[in-house]
DNA sequence: TACAAATGTCAACTATATATGACATTTAAT
DNA sequence: ATTAAATGTCATATATAGTTGACATTTGTA
């Protein structure tokens, strides 16, 4: 599970607002905060910077990589 | 410009060995050392894991967000 | 309860990530 | 100077990301 939906929820946004912002459409938001399949490097990138975090929070959690 | 080739390098791996590891042709780990295209996130994080890195070390390079 | 906004989901379509095979060029070692 | 390994790149094919439109369900609010 991703972190999409708690970020857009905190930036009080709807799929539809977020969706606009990164240009693409609506049920692909939905689709990726379901993990219904592989958003591109190019789509998760953009969701990061709108949602003011980055890839890791977005996506890395629960990941065991210690630096 | 993404750190995959530095991260290959620095794990002494060709683009072929790596393109094993991660389970994709060696075109493609070619063609995502040069930003010749958009990887999936799926390829990303299992790049990510194989290199012993992160997503943001590998893809959020330069990129000013601090949290 | 009723209504609207937000979300989940389906089918059909288009764009593009990724595969495969082949060949040319570069790099490194002999 | 040769040779082999590694890399860059092309063309064609396939799988799947992302679109569009539509409708059902959920959630919040009057």
């Amino acid at each position: 599970m991703n972190r999409v939906k708690d970020y857009r929820k905190a930036a009080k946004l709807t799929q539809f607002e977020l969706a606009q912002a990164v240009g693409v459409a609506r049920q692909t938001i939905n689709l990726v905060e379901n993990d219904k399949y592989n958003p591109s490097l190019d789509l998760c990138i953009r969701l990061a910077q709108v949602l003011h975090t980055d890839l890791n929070q977005l996506f890395w959690e629960g990941q065991v990589h210690e630096k």
